[in-house]
DNA sequence: GTTCATTACGGATTCCGTAAGGATG
DNA sequence: CATCCTTACGGAATCCGTAATGAAC
């Protein structure tokens, strides 16, 4: 058994048992990876695969509990690298980070910037994308962590880290009926066609739950992924926007009024996504205590050794979240 | 890095450093394995033992955290060895039990009998211990469960499953003046020279515990690891007996009485330990229902997913153990 | 002087790529 | 006919054992 032979079944088994498609994305030649394959079968003397002439077709059943502990050992031995990699040079590496446009767009940029004084010599990427997309990610082991405030936690082996609370605000062009009343409510906003969050991203579906919950539907003139693309039209008048308050810039959205909207809809929180059972970097810690003060590395390190993410709860259920 | 390579650096740190051991013990070569972890240290760019000179001395910080995963990687390669042993034939296969002298001569000789006979083809081999060595075979995963009264608890890696409960006798010679006696108290009996097991085995520490919460201080004649040999000596009238019930056997000890001495040091609990994260075979599930029917899979499966020995206990509390 | 790790070297094995073969839909 | 896995084969790299070297106690 080899760790060459573990990966390749791991691989086949993630690309819909498709070993062609396994080599072109291993850089490797088929007829190898199906050597190995065949290798590992003959030394444990059961099948993994069951083929249909040639083709593999399915997984035998000790296959399926066979890829799994190959997917644990691969991830072991990936912290393997990471623990040496961390003793070789602590200032030296690679962080990946997934997250929104929201995050990256508004929350990340002072973040990073005090980061990379800290570090110049770690190489740091950002992927955005939704946030489905980004938790599998994490999940994945393809970044180090995820920043998002939804769909985190559909993947059970991402700890949750709490790390700061927002509110909305409702943005109108200067001048509109909206701005006359004083405190919104829900029904005035209703009363407008919506511009705001796509379905899955940035709290959207806290906004639904909002509207749902008075028995109110309000039409969606444009729903975008990001609050840049929402201020747009809400300045051609499409309708009211609705975008998290830190996505309203005094200065640069001077021509709109963003009015106090945290009342009705309630505050979300912004997580990171860490993967269970990881080597963390010093640098991913000191990364994710510039993000969320709080999250220092004793209590990451603590959330870490959960297995439940309740318990995560739990534990930071008394510590005060920064509040935007 | 690759699955030989670890092998060797845990086995190196297993083997108090010495490269030279830890090759005969792997039956290879010794500059071999200096090749390989070398290779290894480059590979990861970390030195993982310190040298003095040409002596390793002592593991570096990366070392030490690496060998602990690289012993997990080891595990769980063997897992998947034992997955692929058991879909290649249920039958077939090894079954290696620890277990003390009063186990293996009173408790499992028809269990063994019945399992043999239900699985011929499974070559069961028993190791008999102090209930330490026990225990250590069962935690390094030497054998694939340990049954034992004591000792099981201090390795944080096993699941301790309840099997039965059983009690104390007391035996003199027939005539002896204690079979006027009744019921006995820990008085009566402590006037007498004891002849029962040495420290550590079979439930001594439950009776060490009964004589000094009465304040009494027993004079102990001779400690012996197995009921037999406390027989003979309680036959020479060296002392008075103390020994598992379930080792008195009527026939064979017509010349001795068997009082009872329950009610004097209370019930003990046999057990069986399993070491966490192992694959469990269907043979073995079968032995462990048959040596104790309550602990069907199911429920073992169950208690093996717990972390924590305190759940473990907890999930057996509400039921009743058989009780010799 | 003994113990113990490293270096040097050679033979067997393994790995991995290209090219050809055969099965499926 | 296109896709996809298997077999065949040859060159390169790796593994592992023996023998020699050198450092430490």
């Amino acid at each position: 058994m080899k760790l060459q032979q573990l990966r390749y079944i791991w691989e086949i088994a993630h690309h819909e048992l498709n070993v062609s498609a396994t080599a072109e994305s291993l850089f490797t030649s088929q007829p190898g990876i199906s050597k190995q394959v065949r290798q590992l079968e003959e030394e444990l003397g059961v099948p993994l695969f069951v083929r249909n002439g040639k083709q593999l077709t399915e997984m035998t059943p000790p296959g399926k509990l066979i890829v799994e502990l190959a997917g644990e050992i691969l991830h072991k031995a990936e912290n393997i690298r990471r623990i040496a990699e961390e003793y070789r040079d602590e200032q030296c590496g690679t962080l990946a980070i997934a997250t929104t446009h929201t995050q990256a767009r508004y929350a990340l940029p002072p973040v990073v910037k005090q980061f990379m004084a800290r570090y110049p010599r770690v190489t740091l990427t950002i992927h955005q994308g939704t946030p489905l997309q980004i938790s599998d990610l994490a999940a994945r082991g393809a970044v180090d962590l995820a920043i998002a405030t939804e769909a985190l936690e559909l993947f059970e082996n991402l700890v949750m880290l709490p790390c700061y609370r927002w509110n909305r605000c409702v943005l109108v062009p200067a001048g509109h009926p909206l701005t006359e009343k004083q405190p919104l409510t829900l029904q005035d906003v209703a009363q407008w066609p919506l511009v705001t969050y796509v379905f899955g991203f940035t709290g959207r579906s806290k906004l639904d739950e909002a509207f749902s919950q008075h028995g109110l539907q309000p039409r969606l003139a444009l729903t975008a992924v990001d609050a840049d693309v929402i201020k747009t039209y809400v300045r051609l008048g499409l309708g009211v926007g609705i975008v998290a308050k830190m996505a309203y810039d005094p200065k640069a959205d001077q021509d709109l009024v963003a009015l106090e909207a945290g009342h009705l809809f309630g505050p979300s929180v912004t997580k990171i996504g860490l993967r269970r059972d990881t080597f963390v970097r010093r640098f991913i810690y000191d990364f994710i205590e510039l993000f969320a003060p709080h999250l220092t590395r004793a209590r990451v390190e603590q959330a870490l050794k959960l297995r439940d993410q309740r318990e995560v709860d739990a534990l930071f259920e008394g510590i005060a979240l920064p509040c935007y």
